[in-house]
DNA sequence: TGTACATCAGTGAACGCGCGTTCACTGATGTAC
DNA sequence: TGTACATCAGTGAACGCGCGTTCACTGATGTAC
């Protein structure tokens, strides 16, 4: 680990470079992202960000992966902080929005419509990318252990296998039914995250969205819990 | 209404346009919808389009108030095809889910991230972008003066009032309980939508793509319904 | 039916802006002897 | 401690591309008398 004046100059270039570019995306979008004008805020030549950048896509999938880790720690600090598997997985939905709501731009890059033209590169996005999911996964997990869980009919097949497979890829111990059941929990916890950053509830309608987004997973997860 | 040649070709310009439009929304996304492009594809001088568009965001607004309709249309056509209300709304879910599929960036123009630049003017776009929730709406206002849906608890103040009002916007008696279950049921049909057709569910997940939507829809509506 | 004028469609050039990326170069920092 | 060489950071110019929008103009279509 080099400590000159060069790895310590390199070290608070990349820095910046991925201060501005979280700064972009937010205020331009992923679309938006350019390296021009990251050097230009850095007060530097075009060029010059090419010592520490490959390309701009290069830099988008970096930011992706950060992007991806920061809500994975914002869920884990949640579910840290409170005990019942019900209650863990109820303080990180809202964890989750709360991370989306200060930062929209950041979760559309993650749950939003696609880059066009932008392909993200498996093997580093899948990992950060099934962070949390896994993580809500895990507790529901541990509430059917406990038998906190309702006993939600397995679909039976075709779907029994895909749901079976991802509990196998996961490391759980669900049934077919529970997992569905989580999934459906998932689609609720985004939908309802997206809804209200996309804005899609216009200006007026529900002033009280913490409320509002509380409410409705709630009820999401009475459909899944006995106790 | 006049008919001579020039009224014929100024409509069927303006309907090649819209076409295009279309084609180049699906392909590059909202972000990349041109001016330009769609007057090359014409083969048209680019400013000879200023003759039937105002501008780049007027045409947006075009093609996002055509969307709105058409995936109503969609919706509707499905409700008026089956019976029962539950069903009704089960079929309509598969209906979204159908037209997300076949045409995902139109999809992502409506319920994904807002293009970046661009204000959606509310007063062309509120009426269309509302008629599908409201279908649903009205669906499971009829299920509740049929006496077929549970009895959600009202989630109590300030979330009541908040909900009357969205009741009372739609001209429904539906009480805040069954708004709240109701909103629940379409974060989870727009959150499993976009779950899909952005990508989130991977290469490799689930197979059987329309018996998973259909299930996590069944399980949501089997916290609404009570037959 | 024919002529004079008004309307409209499409052209081509231009303005002013943006972008990603490459490349030869200067000057500073680091390293080996 | 000093010198010779290698590495790296940042420059400035360039290539080739994209975009929205305006404007003066030509030539065709439509209308009123």
């Amino acid at each position: 680990m080099a400590t000159g004046k060069r790895a310590e100059n390199r070290a608070a270039m990349t820095a910046r470079i991925r201060e501005l570019g979280r700064e972009h995306l937010s205020t331009h979008g992923a679309a938006g992202l350019s390296l021009r004008a990251i050097a230009r805020d850095m007060g530097v030549v075009s060029s010059a960000v090419y010592r520490y950048v490959p390309s701009r896509d290069d830099l988008l999938t970096l930011l992706l992966v950060e992007a991806y880790n920061d809500l994975g720690d914002a869920v884990d600090r949640a579910m840290a902080a409170s005990t019942p598997p019900r209650q863990q997985v109820h303080d990180a939905a809202l964890a989750m929005r709360q991370w989306a709501v200060d930062d929209p731009a950041r979760w559309a890059l993650l749950y939003g419509s696609p880059v066009p033209g932008y392909d993200a590169p498996a093997e580093q996005t899948v990992g950060p990318g099934t962070r949390v999911v896994g993580a809500l996964l895990r507790r529901l997990d541990a509430a059917h252990r406990a038998g906190a869980l309702r006993e939600l009919p397995d679909p039976g097949a075709p779907l029994d296998g895909d749901l079976s497979a991802v509990a196998t890829e996961f490391g759980l111990t669900l049934p077919p039914g529970a997992v569905h059941g989580a999934t459906m929990l998932w689609s609720t916890i985004v939908g309802a995250v997206s809804l209200e950053v996309f804005g899609q509830l216009g200006p007026d309608s529900f002033p009280h969205r913490e409320e509002f987004f509380d409410g409705q997973v709630e009820l999401a997860l009475d459909a899944l819990f006995s106790a």
